[in-house]
DNA sequence: GCTTGTCCTGACGTCGGCGTCAACGTCTAA
DNA sequence: TTAGACGTTGACGCCGACGTCAGGACAAGC
């Protein structure tokens, strides 16, 4: 398999391919005679399985490991510890993420709140509001 | 007050400053005979704002608004209906946000558990694994 | 006159994950 | 034989919010 038919089948561009190669995720298995990348069916696999974790919001670096797991032979991505210590590293980050989200959440919420209870002001910016102009 | 000055009091560097002028955000008052900016007291709300805002996550135009209402004279920067409105933008970005990331959380979880209900695999990867490396 | 301190403008560097173009080689079907 | 579809490498562009450097101007104090 060339680079063009492993990325229509991944649903990536080839640019995404030779980028992974670049970054030592995916090394063409082989090359033609002509220099031409030579996947295996393998290399779908590995792409799915970067495409998946990146879905999740991790950053390519944080694949590698699973990427890794795939190609020593092993059934699944995360059946190595290093990939289930990204897992829980990511887990980690997530709930850190969401605390400080929802922390701003609700600080806006009570801003917005606070910014209505008070009465509107005059002529200020917005051309939908139906106060009108003071003075005059 | 130069540049020097209000970057020291807001916290914020010179450069941060020049910069929020280039996007029209915090124009200097005016300019001393020799081309230095010069800016009155009322610039250091206007910086505070921004970081604020920026704490919270908003992208610096998001902050213009803002910004514009206290330039505009008015009491806060929520004061008026534009600024208010990206509050409830802001939020309701988060909200989603919260949710995409609830829903990665939850699925990184799920994955987790299930590897980690599998058998550990022979020497996959990882120096601080406790199992024997299996065959031989 | 010299140093020190502050200021100016302009421009490139950073980070991640590619998109896009240039200029070229290669393979295949008509 | 030639067009065109595929491949190659190299390099610049993008986004956001600045950091950092280059090169220069001006004022005060010694």
């Amino acid at each position: 398999m060339r680079i063009g038919e492993l990325a229509e089948r991944a649903g990536v561009s080839t640019r995404t391919l030779r980028y992974y190669e670049s970054r030592g995720l995916l090394p063409a298995a082989d090359r033609g005679a002509n220099g031409h990348r030579v996947y295996g069916d393998d290399a779908l696999r590995l792409v799915a399985q970067i495409r998946t974790l990146q879905d999740f919001g991790f950053e390519l670096e944080d694949t590698r490991p699973f990427v890794e797991c795939l190609r020593a032979g092993h059934p699944a991505g995360d059946s190595c510890p290093d990939a289930r210590a990204v897992y829980r590293r990511k887990i980690a980050e997530l709930d850190g993420l969401m605390a400080e989200l929802r922390s701003a959440r609700d600080h806006l919420t009570a801003q917005l709140a606070r910014a209505e209870a008070l009465p509107p002001p005059c002529g200020a910016g917005g051309s939908d509001t139906d106060v009108p102009l003071c003075g005059g």
